[in-house]
DNA sequence: TTGTAGGCGTTATCAG
DNA sequence: CTGATAACGCCTACAA
């Protein structure tokens, strides 16, 4: 006896994609390999965009793949790679809102790669610095490395990653460096030191003259590079830093509040001052109105980092401001879509941003 | 012939531990157990700290362990575990601060633990949002998930983690629930309600009586906190929230600045203005400022979070803090040392910190 | 208490 | 172009 053809529709219930999804287990690549009839090994193959593949083979198996949602296992990829899909972020540095705007620049450039970023804080004094960060990226088997200021400048730290042979990226505020020799990695630069000098302009098209100056701890290449823009800003209009407005800062609150203190109770004190950042601008701030100085009017004041801060103060902050974000994902890029494994460097421009700290020198201000 | 007696080290170029050091690669828990003499299985059951090993044979092998430094796979281990050795850190929150002090927290406790912390922002408004964490979730095989407000009370994503059944703890503000039904998780919550009670105190007794109040948004659950908790804190004091000086703000600084110009513009302003964050109370201080209002000769303000913002501005800020690190640290040590799996719940206290932006009401005050 | 065999999910090797 | 087999480093089950 003939039967009489049947229109069943072509997957009906015996169809072998449709058993597997009803166990409703997570796919492996054991599972795409059987529905697809083919080995692991050219399921392997696709996965990794290997080109020998016939291009049949590959359409079939990724329409297998894509029903029944296979997603390769991280872990057992990195186990047989030898290497995590994991990016390691590695600073010693106090500024929240810098490691954020870090952290979301990387992950913008992150999300949907399949990797993951690993965030971690470390502390340059203690005696086991190198050795936990020897540890924490060998153990991971970290695919790369971001380094944040001021520990991107740490040489020890660089030649154990090195040594470890992990991709790495600094993020630093120099290019090269002038007296040391220069450091050969992968970096994301800003030019900070462009910055400062468009705040010198700023001021001095302002008819500042006298002009005070905070600058950062030593220990961070970026204060270099402001004092350095700064001076040079300067110049360009004949005049210098004068030591005798000039202080050290730590980049902090407390310290720029000292540091204020220190300049503004000059006898001939300054009608402006530029702090190597927002924190000691804002220190700034306080001293200014503790002596009943009016901001601008009185003494301008520009920052550096444009920081939440520098909006929120009154008056707001003059301040100069760095793509910290796209930094953070230029980082990333670095890391991930580097084939080759040259040394990769971009850099990153400062802006001014200048907002109401920021006046001409009073009329009837006299020395 | 006989050999002379020679008085050679014990142990010679020819002990296989010193052999394997020459070599300078990686210990594997095979090495391990070659140079111990005994079975994988051992060395892994004495890595995970199983009983049943007699006290010499682990001893010997913890010896083998720290002579060649060997260290198990994390990579590995968690492919055989079905589980990472990460932690998850899921927010949506604009909050710098907030989020390094809580990443911080977290480390604390992870640090030297062998678990590593993987941040994942997320966009809830997202289409894909629930889909993109589960993802995560599934394919990193986190072993525990930390939610920041104000996802934490997000009930989707809550059951999407249950459906996973990976351990997560949520950070909130409120305990119970007054109106929906308690979500019975691990959490780690705030007494927001405590610190705004104290917050009324303070402004009352101080000799205020009419107080402004700008609350947060709707959708986060400590904006209904704050709420409730200052409503309290002046019902003990025969007052109420008066709706007419009542604004809603966005926890954002322009919020604030919009809601305080609303108040501060009413015909009958208020002495004093209780924000529910400090981003928004510094809002107030621009309004105020800005009408020629002095804060706190003519304005009494109050914020909450104790933010960096709250010390820097001038005058600085009287606010509520809230010990977000240790909450993380917390946090973190549910996630960890919980042996069993019940849902363990840990409440922190908040405290008021008066600063310089609160004083008694102005003798001379005429509504 | 200890060991053997097998598996976790993927990739490398090398043959066909 | 494709596939069988053996890693990767560790753990579980079951025996001994």
């Amino acid at each position: 006896m003939t039967l009489p053809p049947q229109t069943q529709p072509v997957k009906s219930a015996a169809d072998p994609v449709e058993e597997f999804l009803k166990r409703r287990k997570k796919a492996t690549i054991n599972d795409v390999a059987a529905l697809a009839r083919v080995s692991k090994k050219t399921v392997s193959r696709i996965i990794n965009n290997s080109p020998s593949v016939r291009e049949e083979t590959r359409e079939a198996v990724n329409a297998i793949i894509a029903r029944i949602g296979f997603r390769p296992d991280p872990q057992a990829r990195g186990l047989a790679f030898r290497r995590s899909f994991l990016l390691g972020l590695i600073y010693d540095n106090p500024n929240a809102q810098y490691i954020v705007n870090m952290q979301m620049g990387i992950l913008d450039k992150v999300r949907g790669s399949g990797i993951e970023l690993v965030v971690h804080p470390c502390d340059k004094t203690s005696d086991s610095f190198l050795e936990e960060i020897r540890d924490f990226v060998e153990l991971q088997r970290l695919s790369g490395v971001i380094l944040l200021p001021p520990i991107a400048e740490n040489r020890q730290l660089i030649q154990v990653l090195e040594e470890l042979a992990v991709p790495f990226v600094r993020i630093t505020a120099r290019h090269g460096d002038d007296n040391s020799p220069p450091i050969k990695t992968s970096q994301v630069v800003s030019r900070d030191r462009m910055g400062c000098q468009q705040a010198a302009d700023h001021l001095v098209s302002l008819g500042h003259r006298r002009i005070g100056f905070i600058e950062g701890p030593h220990t961070y290449a970026s204060a270099k590079e402001r004092r350095q823009g700064f001076a040079e800003g300067l110049k360009a209009h004949g005049l210098d830093i004068d030591p005798e407005i000039t202080a050290e800062g730590a980049y902090s609150f407390e310290s720029g509040f000292e540091a204020g203190q220190k300049i503004l109770s000059h006898p001939d004190r300054p009608t402006a001052i530029f702090a190597s950042n927002d924190e000691m601008a804002i220190g700034v701030y306080k001293v200014a109105l503790q002596m009943g100085l009016s901001v601008p009017g009185d003494l301008s004041i520009i920052g550096f980092d444009d920081s939440p801060l520098a909006a929120r103060v009154y008056p707001a902050l003059t301040t100069v401001r760095l793509p910290i974000r796209d930094m953070g994902r230029m980082a990333a890029e670095t890391l991930i879509d580097q084939e080759d494994h040259r040394k990769h460097t971009t850099v990153f421009d400062a802006a001014l941003v200048v907002r109401d700290s920021t006046a001409p020198v009073p009329k009837n201000f006299k020395p």
